[in-house]
DNA sequence: CACTAAGATGAGTGGAAACTCATCTTTATA
DNA sequence: TATAAAGATGAGTTTCCACTCATCTTAGTG
């Protein structure tokens, strides 16, 4: 679950081309380069993990071992590198909210999920800068479509198990979270505040008959 | 209430100096300058509303209709124009907050003041930006501490009159705050999305017997 | 092993933004 | 009104960072 998806590209290729006469086609990526391109996507996301989206590239080019020139080969933009690590952490968050939807109760798995975006979101900063610093209509917007429609449907499940309230709406658990996020990364956030926090919130969204 | 102060300054200046023989202390500042001063404060306030504390300061200098040396001047860093900002922002803010701890009903004054402070924030990219970007270890640290210590007595207010569970904390009502008011500045928060966010906050907030 | 194209390299370029300073302008006072 | 000091000006300096390109290196193929 943890490793990243070696056939995930910018370029958008899907499969490979046997056929010659495919002008701009994906080509099938020599050895050593596909090695560089995930050690460039794992130190970007050390780096803007740490220090944020405003990390200079050639930070992330040192912390991957290669010149800057290789990162710019691979990701042809600051924008472009940043765009493909939001699509890798979206994509994860995807699965494992898929995950969440068939294995839990249909009352919880809302709760459970957000608990842990709010944990990643307090190591990766990353997520959250991008969402809040740079624009979001990028290409990702599509990505975050994706996550978006799940938490929807994560909360209309728990509205008919009568966990959640009804007049309750995506948007402001959208808001919520979004919100925990920025703040998740703060300084002072330990685990305890961040439990308690949510706690607060949990509370809020719990339907009256469902409060513990 | 939305006049700035105009003995607000960054030299720390208490009254006149009548007497001489004080090395380094605060000369009386000329017309003009006090003017100029004001000027800069006012654009440099509207321009980081709009585009946060990345805006340049040539931008500021321009809005302000002076040149950009004018504006090195007054505030010699950058840094320094965004405290004096943010110290004349959270002044005002206090002073409301003790308006409001007088005035309300001591149950409901806490949600009061919140209310105010996310829906300020909405419009001033200013305090959020700088809590969040910038480190927080600035000189405005005591002003920060003012504010805090004033949301603690709302807070135990609000307790006391029994509107508020007794288990929720300082730290919890501040995380949410901060978090809340760092959502409130995306693209897509209306009136109303707002109200609905703090609504869900404000019931978790509420001691059981007290609900609605 | 030889060969070639894909890939890696890193000094260099361009631009943006914070900050400086020699020079000119204005206020306040005698 | 004359004068001196405070203040304003804006071109220039410095720093930093995204991005480029001529040149060298290496993986893959016959």
């Amino acid at each position: 679950m943890t490793t990243t998806n070696p056939s995930s590209g910018d370029t958008g290729d899907t499969g490979e081309t046997g056929k010659k006469g495919d002008p701009g086609g994906a080509r099938p990526l020599r050895a050593d380069a596909q090695r560089n391109r995930e050690r460039i996507l794992a130190a970007a996301e050390a780096v803007f993990a740490e220090k944020g989206p405003s990390a200079s590239t050639e930070e992330v080019a040192a912390r991957a071992g290669v010149a800057i020139g290789t990162v710019f080969k691979h990701f042809p933009t600051k924008q472009a590198l940043l765009q493909a690590i939001m699509k890798g952490l979206l994509g994860r968050l995807d699965g494992e909210m898929a995950e969440l939807a068939a294995d839990e109760a249909p009352g919880e798995a809302l709760f459970t999920f957000v608990t842990r975006m709010v944990e990643q979101a307090a190591r990766k900063r990353t997520v959250v800068g991008l969402l809040a610093e740079t624009g979001v209509d990028l290409q990702v917007a599509s990505s975050v479509r994706m996550l978006r429609d799940g938490i929807g449907t994560l909360l209309a499940r728990s509205q008919e198990a009568g966990t959640v309230r009804d007049d309750v709406r995506l948007d402001e658990v959208i808001a919520l979270l979004t919100g925990i996020c920025q703040g998740a990364l703060h300084a002072g956030w330990d685990d305890d505040l961040r439990q308690r926090t949510l706690a607060i919130v949990f509370a809020g969204l719990r339907a009256p008959e469902a409060r513990r």
